[in-house]
DNA sequence: GTCTATATTAAGATAGAC
DNA sequence: GTCTATCTTAATATAGAC
């Protein structure tokens, strides 16, 4: 077979996909080579670690994603209000509607690198803190802040599976549109 | 080596205890056989499906046993707000203060069989059926008793999730005390 | 920096003795 | 109904040509 090249990038966005759809030990090296081109051997001069270093650089590469589309919106400026309906939009998109999973849902079962964990974990910490920050913005004091956050991470997440599991993203969508009385935004 | 026997219970606890942990793909027939003490022919004597015979049967388990220790009470005497107290305290058991994940978490991902996410999506809107009808008791609208159950789903699910990626029950543990809350129940 | 070819290990699965 | 032994396939991983 003739030579075959693919952004970083690319390979990036396609391992995403596949991993949050099947989970760390769902994905198999050989469904990475049939989705991007690419050869076994050129994956292991992009990724000498294997898998384990794949989706250890998805997951950091999706929470730089979150960083600078979501995370740095909400520490922005513009009134709240304005500020996490542009987020809820990104999010939609992010997740698909439902379609698409967490990776702080899927990727976070107790398989794969511990490194992959860390990065899951700094993650939600960074997300919860956003959350926290704006909610407090709008008058919060810091405990309460603090307490609507986690439940308004909690309800992405739950309403995720749930959607996957009924196999209907409504729930998803609903818990979107709800975002800002969740933080009690002004 | 001599003779080992399992029963059938047994077996399926830690097969659950295996399949929460780890997900479908995670776990290998060795880490059951290790787990179990059982020989690969002797598990094929039970299971001549294998893994997926397995995991089916295993989510069948946590159905039917919600089916008598979660839903039934839902459904039982008392004030919904005794009952559902009781279920929360279950709950917690069960998910070992959010230290165990849930299956219809970890196993609706997309992989095993197709007969398993079957399983899941019926335990799903068994569970939002019985909180639909424990909120109705409780002079709910039919429309606002179905969203509410939802919305107590998904943060069961959610502060799970939640829990693990950060390391710690505190969100699970406060979604069931607000759990009452949550269903309106008087 | 990608390729073909090969090596190694582990997983799922079955045959047949007891 | 469990066991030992064997089989087959798939997964991870590497060597070396271009």
């Amino acid at each position: 077979m003739a030579h075959r090249v693919i952004s970083d990038d690319a390979f990036l966005e396609i391992a995403l996909d596949l991993f949050r759809t099947y989970g760390f030990e769902g994905v198999s090296l050989k469904m990475l080579l049939d989705k991007t081109g690419l050869e076994k051997a050129s994956l292991y001069y992009r990724y000498p670690a294997g898998k384990d270093q794949i989706v250890t650089t998805v997951a950091e590469s999706v929470a730089a994603w979150f960083e600078s589309n979501i995370f740095d919106l909400l520490n922005g400026t513009g009134t709240p209000r304005a500020r996490i309906s542009l987020v809820a939009e990104r999010l939609k998109e992010f997740y698909l509607n439902g379609v698409k999973a967490s990776i702080l849902d899927v990727l976070s079962i107790q398989s794969g690198p511990e490194e992959l964990r860390v990065v899951l974990r700094k993650m939600t910490q960074t997300w919860i803190d956003a959350f926290t920050k704006i909610a407090t913005e709008s008058g919060l004091d810091a405990v309460d802040a603090r307490f609507r956050a986690e439940e308004a991470l909690i309800r992405i997440e739950g309403s995720l599976i749930v959607a996957r599991t009924v196999g209907s993203g409504t729930a998803f969508e609903r818990t979107l549109k709800l975002l800002p009385d969740l933080l009690s935004l002004t």
